[in-house]
DNA sequence: GCCAACGTTGGC
DNA sequence: GCCAACGTTGGC
């Protein structure tokens, strides 16, 4: 089984609103980063499990855990031109964007920052805390993730 | 709101 | 196929 860590603006889709999907989930349309579509086709298995993290927030950080319920699917939103992810290029015959479904599993008692997640010696090598990362899902080692639900619960 | 870092686009 | 210009991300 695979680990990840996806991005979302709170602002846009938080984790309350993963939430209050329940058992549906929420596919996880408007990826157009050719590397994270990548591991989202190629590598995201049902069952995997993924650290859902806040950016662009007061504190950015994981604040919960979320599963593929689905892999990966044409993305609805790249050929609807109303979307503001629409691409011209998609087409039903080649589709170009895909999207997994994620459920939502739990919310952790508290977030685990982005400041922590550097200080911290077993995760401060995790992509998200690279320099000038913006990649929407990268993946993490078990080791890291069972790291960060750990400090979660302390 | 600023700006550094990065990915993509398009002219050549 | 190079690379400048541009748009976006996301921490601060």
């Amino acid at each position: 089984m695979n680990h990840w860590l996806l991005k979302s603006e709170p602002d846009v889709f938080s984790i309350d609103d993963l939430k209050a999907r329940g058992k549906k989930g929420e596919p996880w349309d408007g990826v157009r980063n050719y590397q994270a579509r990548n591991f989202m086709r190629d590598d995201m298995k049902k069952g995997d499990l993924a650290l859902f993290y806040h950016s662009n927030t007061d504190v950015p950080g994981v604040v919960g855990v979320m599963e593929v319920a689905k892999e990966a699917q044409p993305d609805p939103s790249a050929r609807d031109p109303k979307s503001k992810y629409y691409d011209p290029k998609e087409t039903a015959e080649n589709p170009r964007w895909v999207c997994c479904t994620f459920r939502f599993v739990e919310k952790f008692p508290r977030t685990v920052s982005l400041d922590e997640i550097k200080a911290d010696k077993k995760l401060a090598e995790m992509r998200v805390a690279q320099r000038g990362n913006r990649l929407s899902i990268t993946p993490v080692t078990k080791a890291e993730f069972e790291r960060i639900c750990k400090l979660a619960k302390k």
